[in-house]
DNA sequence: TTATATTTTTAGCCTTCCCTAAAAAAATAT
DNA sequence: ATATTTTTTTAGGGAAGGCTAAAAATATAA
């Protein structure tokens, strides 16, 4: 058995291993989790027991084969879940998160497999981070920054980098949404700023704003 | 905050409080809880400092007005969530309770909120029990045993009393689920079986089963 | 009513997960 | 290459929630 706290902890490496497929280091499963470097510690040695780690001291972690497929799962389960509170529930983008993090612990195969059909198979969450499947196998999206698209390109909002609600809330503001249409009518070259075009109203949006922005090429 | 653990304890006084208005026993919320009596003292310790119950040493508890709100949320939640889960995830009726007590501790109002009108607001769990509304009333329920029920009358199944899966399985067997309408065709008063139409066909059940199901009258 | 049985509580201990403070190892700077 | 800083680990402790065994209170029987 696996639990809430355990799976936290390696869903956090999980996360922290992806960029890079170098260790993990203490300190920054910490600072993910908001907790002490010490506890980390401790939580490590128990999952290095529990072979879900691979851990040398001093070293760093990295998840084993059999890690990989929990933290997968619980990613997986996050993410539909995610889904259906704003497809289903008329939850926004920024109200997600906490729910999700508590719905993701539910433990049932039954659970997990209905809700996914009950979804109709979806690939992506609100965010446009790909689910990844029963198998812990999650498709590359190929999706890049607003800010990479040249002028007169049309592509769509597939994400965001910085899912803060402060930044959520400025894109629910100038109706910018998953799947939200978006032109680039002409690119700044001296500040990098952009104008676009949404559902025929035009847009101003600097380099930070274009940066945190994923798209699609349509 | 309410802990998961405390608000299990608080929805066992509560189920154990209804029938009888008298205080609960240490033993039977042991029982109920499949735990020790020592480890209920010590809970009751703690939930009496939190004045969510009423307790005296050697003389049984019963939940404040603060204790039954919270218990008759989490009640409230366990059976909406049943509610969906046959509803929209084709559970089956012995499949939906270890899912829902898990489920039911999940801590979002707006999720509660939204789930109870994606529903469309029911007033029933697939097993007949009443959902309380939010306020924490929930209305009398007028069902009967099927066994009360008087020869040549139509009733439909609206719950059960034992909810054992191997009751629950029987009752899939002989094609009787919620909202099953049946008829009352005789009743034999030596050893009190009766013989029952469903769907045009016949089904000789034994006093043990009929004081099992329940039903209202049509 | 006194003895016996049952129920409830107390005392002491365990595990999980978190913490602080100090020690040890590794990385960085002079 | 040594000194300093940063990172990581160890040591020791706390709260929550569970356990067993023994003591105390209550209920039941003779």
């Amino acid at each position: 058995m696996v639990t809430q706290s355990e799976e936290n902890y390696l869903k956090a490496i999980y996360h922290l291993g992806k960029q890079g497929s170098i260790a993990v280091s203490t300190n920054a499963i910490a600072e993910k989790m908001t907790t002490k470097a010490s506890s980390v510690t401790e939580m490590l040695k128990k999952l290095a027991e529990k072979e879900l780690v691979d851990y040398k001291k001093y070293q760093g972690v990295s998840l084993t084969k059999k890690g990989k497929t929990i933290a997968a799962n619980v990613v997986r389960k996050h993410r539909l879940w995610e889904v259906f509170l704003v497809e289903k529930l008329k939850f926004s983008w920024d109200e997600v998160h906490d729910v999700a993090e508590q719905l993701e612990h539910i433990k049932s195969q039954k659970l997990i497999d209905e809700l996914d059909a009950f979804l109709e198979f979806p690939t992506q969450d609100p965010h446009g981070d790909p689910i990844p499947d029963r198998e812990g196998n999650l498709q590359k999206s190929q999706k890049i920054f607003l800010s990479q698209v040249n002028q007169s390109v049309n592509c769509s909002c597939v994400g965001v980098k910085d899912s803060s609600a402060s930044f959520l809330k400025y894109l629910d503001k100038n109706s910018i949404a998953l799947g939200t249409a978006i032109q680039v009518v002409n690119k700044e070259p001296f500040d990098e700023s952009m104008n676009i075009k949404i559902n025929d109203s035009e847009l101003t949006i600097s380099k930070e704003i274009a940066n945190n922005i994923y798209v699609k090429l349509n």
